[in-house]
DNA sequence: GTCTATACACTGATAGAC
DNA sequence: GTCTATCAGTGTATAGAC
């Protein structure tokens, strides 16, 4: 099962850089330095099976580590927020966006849905229950944790996204920063 | 030179839509209502100039959209978000994170870096310039004003980006609500 | 598990008529 | 400005040998 594995992470690699549209069933093949009719016998539905199994097992695995980076940082939100930033930039950037807009609609309405509502529980919910009580007092916090978790979500995958030559200063310094201007807003306190 | 406007503006629909991968000439003109080779007369570069010249005419279009909005805002940081956000809203998402990952490599790199640069004058740069003033009391707060910038647009773009069903509220509350809890802070002020 | 060979649709692009 | 016709190249996918 080794050889399987590899395929999925080319397969993995490729398609969270590029989206699905950009990534040929032959670049995968030449990245393993195989033949691209020999990944029908690993996914025999061919590309679309390819990309559908890599991104749900991407996102279980986001799941996985935004839960437990969340749980073990106690119980302040800016801790849990910084654990969460780490794990998000130990991974490569998932993209949200582009997956949601140009992958999904590229593939079979039924898998595109399925994709969307382990997205929502992987990258959303964990984030959104970590928000929920530093809003005790707002009206309608639940939907507002929600957005927040998006916005936080969409911060971090835009510091992700940074080429490594952006800065000199590494990228987890720059999701901290945010993150304390988030909390303790941009305006001086009196 | 209705025909090109046309062209275009039907080109520049699709590729933020999708992206430049995952549209084809043939979904352009058919778009149009005519054949793919027609698409030669008005862009003899083929499908590379056609992204090269709405992209940067959408970022154009950005860059005096912000600057506009911003500077007819006032001195208020909060009022020139708001006002910033709401001009982003008004436009299509241009999905600037798959733009600079996917759509950028697959193109000539001098063409390419050409749209990067315009695209950190149109989008960033105004930005940034209205975080500055704010930061009057940071050390390094220009740099800090370009990360602050971009994880605005990260925000707005992620705004922009959801469904029309995902909340009944528009859009602009969802900003404007993301926009207070950043510059107020979440923490309760004492 | 991986290969070769091949089918077949689609893509970007060019030439030339109207 | 738009058309038809056509091409070479590339894309996914299948069949069957090793």
């Amino acid at each position: 099962m080794a050889a399987r594995e590899r395929v999925l992470q080319a397969a993995e690699r490729l398609f969270t850089e590029r989206g699905y549209a950009a990534v040929t069933l032959r670049d995968i093949a030449e990245a393993l330095g195989i033949r691209q009719a020999s990944l029908y016998y690993h996914a025999p539905g061919g590309k679309e099976e390819l990309f559908v199994q890599v991104t749900e097992r991407g996102l279980e695995r986001h799941r996985a580590g935004l839960e437990t980076a969340i749980s073990q940082a106690g119980d302040d939100l800016r801790e849990q927020l910084r654990a969460a930033a780490r794990w998000l930039l130990s991974q490569p950037a998932m993209n949200f966006a582009r997956m949601l807009r140009s992958d999904m609609p590229a593939i079979r309405e039924s898998e595109a849905n399925r994709l969307r509502l382990i997205a929502y529980q992987s990258l959303i919910a964990p984030l959104e229950a970590a928000f929920r009580p530093a809003l005790l007092d707002e009206p309608g916090r639940s939907s507002k944790a929600g957005s927040l978790a998006g916005a936080f979500l969409s911060i971090i995958e835009g510091v992700n996204n940074l080429p490594e030559s952006y800065s000199r200063e590494p990228k987890e310094a720059l999701a901290d920063f945010l993150i304390d201007t988030w909390i303790d807003g941009l305006r001086p306190r009196p």
